[in-house]
DNA sequence: CCTGCTATTGAATTTGAATTCATCGGATAA
DNA sequence: TTATCCGATGAATTCAAATTCAATAGCAGG
């Protein structure tokens, strides 16, 4: 500080002198690093103090005196070094973004409503993705090294991850998982009543023959959808739907298809399902296509197929696939806005949100009494 | 610091006296913030500066000391404030990606690649998408706000946004991009090249009377290839092709294909274009669906279709668009390793980059000579 | 046993902006 | 004319970690 304080002498010499202000300030720093709010102090003729006022909203400041300084600092093409200033504030406007691999390979919608609606509430996202599911333990210590003001999480996290995010009072969201702890802010679609809903339709249409394209046994998004689904069948009284094992991807999809109706696909009518659910459009997709193009069956004349997701193919006049969509952009805004709420008062009470999915009839399964 | 001082003597007297070393520390901070260098330092009976050398991969620390610290960091659970490090290091670590809608909506593997290439290069990905194609400059301030090392750039920026960036020695690189500064680097996918051997093999495949499906006017991309595949195709000798001009999505496209086919599909096929070459994939499904299902037309009997860019719907049964791919993942790649080479150090030659796309023949064209 | 060297260590300083607190000047009231 | 008060200002401090530099310890050689 006393070099500052040296320069700053220096300055107002060569000021009183009439020579060009910062001169001596550019041949100093070398090279031209960005200017701080000294150096806007000396050209302005202030204290850095009052600079650093100058750039805040509500700040005891005389009107001309923050034109001066705002001047100057356009002069210099200075702007407040963040860092600096959330090493003091605690505030660094960033918001940690959790995310999978599959999630950005199969939803790539959740990133895009997610930081467009972070950005709107002032945040700027900073993204962690995790190679494995599992690895959002890491990724959260990281973030908080990072210093973000709070996070939003598409990975599932162990209940000692939240926390630690909670020790540290730095708020969380989990977007479409599973909160493990009581504590945790939850913005999630409502799988499964969705699924219940899709059930009852389908057999509201005089379907009576079900089979399930699962995902793997141990993801929890899946099972909540299968779950939903079945359980509503039960209740309509249907007891046995066939489940096939999938992985979410489209070759599984196929795959499933041909396991689903191999063999002698007519030979007995009565005992091939009528409608098939698949968890994900994706391998809905890879079901259709087999459907038609390998077992020569029509859509939905000979089988129904629905999904969930509502991905872009599957709306497209190839497909026109009948499923659910999730609701994700209203999503990602409770998210950033519940977020922005716990972040300026962390005493703000846990809000956990359900949405509901929206049944979407097209032309591989009609859905009775539901039309979009 | 002399709190700290004071609280260090007190520690220290708790210490002697048999008391839990950091019980002191724990009343006092309220509630638990982060531990500190200092916390740890105590809690290691050590002073602040041996902490930091811990976490320094080569600094002159007794190896026995340096277990010591990282034992005591471990029991806080302390992790050093990236914030306070970057502030005097001048290095955050992070990498501004700057982003259009438009990228994230129609080319999401873009994200994808660069965020995972950014990662392995040891850099943490803070995103600013912007709204416009036209709002970099501003984008490209807040990164520099932000304290980040480098930018990639998946958006057009002036010569004097790239001014600004050099003057603050941040280093840059425009990922698919136009350069309007030498010394700003490129990498970007050979557009005009891959449209230009498109040509050739449409050409050689015995097509000779060709339609063009734009993008908008002022899209430098689309100029790129449209260019290319015009060029070539006169040099070739064929003088007058068909231009409509879209807006790179899918509806677009299917309008194309009624302008081009119109009125009477079949009156005169002399006068039909035998190949459509859309500039994107997109366009080029909605064509398909026209030529199929409005059009009752072949593909590719009656017509050929043909892409650009390999978007996964295309690969589909359904489709089957022959398109040329975009190396995105090596693209990232490439981008990453640039900035990174720069960051390190900024006298490194700029470089530019353009790498070959990729004919991929699927059933709606035929190419000759090329098969993959 | 003393000198000199090196490997560690710690106190103090640095980074850039926000904030605290004392002070100053001008305006108002007595 | 003087006492008082208020808004505006600036010097000093703060944030957390890295770094500089001086000091110390330990060890070897003479």
């Amino acid at each position: 500080m006393h070099k500052r304080i040296e320069r700053k002498l220096v300055q107002s010499n060569n000021r009183e002198l009439g020579l060009p202000y910062y001169e001596f300030d550019f041949t100093m720093r070398r090279k031209m690093q960005s200017p701080t709010s000294y150096d806007v102090a000396i050209h302005a003729g202030v204290s850095q103090s009052v600079v650093s006022r100058a750039f805040q909203a509500d700040s005891p400041i005389a009107p001309a005196t923050r034109a001066k300084v705002l001047a100057s600092a356009k002069a210099l093409s200075y702007a407040p070094n963040s860092i600096a200033r959330s090493l003091i504030t605690k505030r660094s406007g960033l918001a940690g973004l959790l995310l999978t691999e599959s999630t950005q390979r199969d939803a790539p919608d959740v990133l895009f409503f997610l930081t467009r609606a972070l950005l709107r509430q002032g945040f700027q996202p900073l993204l962690f993705p995790s190679e494995l599911e599992s690895g959002g333990g890491q990724a959260l210590a990281q973030a908080m090294a990072f210093g973000v003001d709070g996070v939003v999480s598409c990975v599932s996290l162990s209940g000692d991850d939240l926390a630690q995010a909670q020790l540290r009072e730095r708020p969380l969201v989990l977007f479409n998982r599973e909160a493990r702890s009581p504590s945790a802010c939850v913005v999630a679609c409502d799988h499964s009543s969705a699924a219940r809903l899709l059930a009852s339709r389908l057999f509201a249409a005089g379907h009576r023959r079900f089979a399930v394209v699962r995902g793997p046994e141990d993801a929890p998004v899946s099972a909540l959808r299968v779950n939903g689904f079945l359980q509503r069948l039960q209740e309509l009284g249907i007891e046995s739907v066939v489940q096939i094992e999938g992985d979410y991807h489209y070759e599984s999809g196929h795959a499933a298809a041909l396991a689903l109706f191999a063999g002698a696909p007519l030979t007995d009518p009565q005992l091939q399902p009528e409608v098939v659910f698949c968890v994900n459009d994706t391998m809905a997709l890879g079901m259709l296509d087999a459907l038609r193009f390998a077992l020569m069956l029509q859509v939905p004349r000979d089988v129904s197929v629905v999904g969930f997701d509502d991905i872009p193919s599957g709306r497209r006049p190839a497909y026109l696939l009948t499923t659910v969509s999730q609701p994700f952009e209203a999503m990602a805004e409770h998210a950033a806005r519940i977020l922005r709420t716990r972040v300026d008062d962390p005493a703000a009470p846990v809000q956990a949100e359900l949405l509901s999915g929206n049944l979407i009839e097209r032309s591989s399964a009609q859905l009775l009494g539901v039309r979009y």
